[in-house]
DNA sequence: CTGTTAGCGCCTTCAA
DNA sequence: TTGAAGGCGCTAACAG
């Protein structure tokens, strides 16, 4: 039903090729052509069929997005940085949620691919197994290979041999120091709730958190760990199992702010002080880390600038696969004091 | 370089329609040829070009979605719902950051018009200037004329002869329980921080406040309505200014969320309780609302399912441009209570 | 059941 | 400076 550029051509009285010409401007064309050109455009509302155009150029404008959930405000940030520098060079992103679930997320590459994308972003922890890991590779090669870029955002690379760009964020390092932070302030016991198991992400920052244990001659207590996912309810069953244990501790690091908001939750209702009792301390200061009262002590982490840089990556000249590592910065806020003497 | 039907044809030594056949499915293939061809498949890892299909069909299989900021949390909410509704049919959604900018919505338009998106969603207050309303309701008949389905979600139609089908949010009824539910407590003097200026979403809710005012008999006080946007920072900044003119208040209700966490985050600053100095609701009832201390009264807004809801609209029966509107529901938690005795 | 043909809308030679 | 012709990858007739 769309307007075509025959139809243009008709009215302004020249042919196709003419239209094409002024439509694309790269082609020398009399001015009064133009004109009736244009104005026949006008008339018609004609907007050019990106399809066919796609046919042609074997290129779709299209930049696709892949990640666990784009209301997750940690990849909402993401997801944000890449949608603008998609769009200041007319690109499109597709954001596509696979809930983290490697079945859809292959899914989503497959449908990209029939999209025929330009680029293909891959956004967040990936799972470990090495069976996925078999696969993804499988597949980043398949994309490569049919002219789709690929890049890693947040996850690291699958494997020497798997190609691709990444953009990795220093989880562990941003783990260390904020665990440092802690440990300075005079704590001893501290409790980690972290991330969902067997992801990248949940590995490295339990990983920081290790390190700056060791490194300081802090003794770890495993009992202290509790496992989570990224969730605000992590972080509240996480601190009434370690109450109900009547595990002894001063501060509790968090996989993210979003389970740090959960545990001063439960410590509030718990009765415990924040941070006069228990420290807490979360990870990548997502805005909600300054709704949360007292304001959570955190690892910045600049979601938006590495979707940006993502963009760059995958759109820049890909002579070698280029692996960025985003420092990360600790944030001290109000969460984190001195533990109570005694 | 991605491999096209006709290689895959070559390889299984069949013709290229046979492929397509086995691929699409919906035509007799001999058992032993389809296997054939579906091995030829997969060792060249084809994918169909949806492009090339798209152009057969002028169908893409691909939701626009134009929204001012896919990272603010109520869009992510409803977009959440579009990308869930759309994935189940295999359609791909592409969302469109607009920034609240005009200019750059209808640029996105025109993107998915070039893209031939089957529908595009627009979602979140319109600016209610005559000219957008003039300029926006032209674009959405030139949407529907070149056969792109257009659903407004969270925005009234912008006219009577504007086509298109719509997603309401009750906002006024919304914001009117909450009032009441203030003046119920014994709230007299209730300040309100605004929305934007000049959307369609801000002045409903602040309609739905002064009706319930004048309903139930309350004086409105001009002066403890301030102005700010749907951010933290407005919040904030709002109760500052009603702190420094003096103004006399024992509530505040805030655009939305967001909103309501800034005023909190103000108020505990200055030294006030909340709710025991100083009642706080907001709206929206975003993920935030149970971060903030006291958790945040509020209006729940079931965003998924709209978002879930307007992509049904968008591909259902389109004999009538339906209109829907979604109830609210008021959420009482802690940070509203009677205000203090004298 | 399978192959051949034509054409979706556009752009890019090649000629004029 | 402009027009005519062919083809991008695929599918829907139409034959066989």
């Amino acid at each position: 039903m769309p307007v075509t550029l025959v139809e243009v051509a008709a009215r302004a009285g020249v042919s196709p090729a003419t239209v094409s010409r002024v439509l694309n401007g790269n082609y020398p064309v009399a001015e009064s052509t133009r004109q009736r050109v244009q104005e026949a455009v006008r008339e018609l509302d004609y907007v050019v069929n990106a399809h066919a155009r796609a046919l042609l150029h074997s290129t779709s404008g299209i930049v696709g997005v892949v990640l666990n959930d784009a209301s997750d405000p940690f990849f909402a940030g993401i997801a944000r940085g890449i949608q603008g520098a998609a769009a200041e060079t007319s690109r499109l992103s597709v954001i596509c949620n696979s809930e983290g679930d490697p079945e859809q997320e292959f899914a989503f590459l497959e449908l990209l691919r029939g999209h025929r994308a330009d680029a293909v972003i891959l956004v967040g922890a990936a799972p470990e197994d090495a069976e996925y890991l078999v696969e993804a590779t499988a597949r980043a090669k398949g994309m490569l290979s049919h002219g789709t870029r690929l890049v890693l955002c947040g996850r690291p690379a699958p494997g020497e041999d798997a190609p691709g760009a990444v953009v990795e964020i220093d989880n562990a390092g941003g783990s260390a120091a904020i665990t440092r932070h802690l440990i300075e302030l005079g704590h001893r016991r501290i409790a980690y709730i972290t991330g969902p198991d067997g992801r990248t992400t949940t590995t490295s920052r339990l990983a920081g958190f290790r390190a700056a244990l060791a490194e300081t001659g802090v003794e770890p207590v495993p009992d202290l760990v509790v496992h989570g996912d990224f969730s605000r309810q992590a972080g509240h069953a996480g601190v009434e199992r370690l109450l109900a244990a009547d595990a002894e501790f001063t501060a509790v690091l968090a996989a993210n702010d979003l389970v740090a908001a959960g545990a001063v939750h439960a410590l509030r209702a718990a009765g415990r002080r924040v941070p006069d009792d228990v420290s807490v301390a979360g990870y990548d200061d997502l805005p909600t880390a300054v709704d949360v009262w007292p304001n959570l002590t955190t690892v910045h982490v600049p979601l938006e600038e590495i979707g940006r840089m993502a963009v760059e990556l995958a759109f820049g000249p890909s002579d070698q696969d280029s692996v960025v590592t985003v420092p990360t910065a600790l944030v001290v806020r109000e969460s984190t004091a001195a533990p109570a003497a005694g």
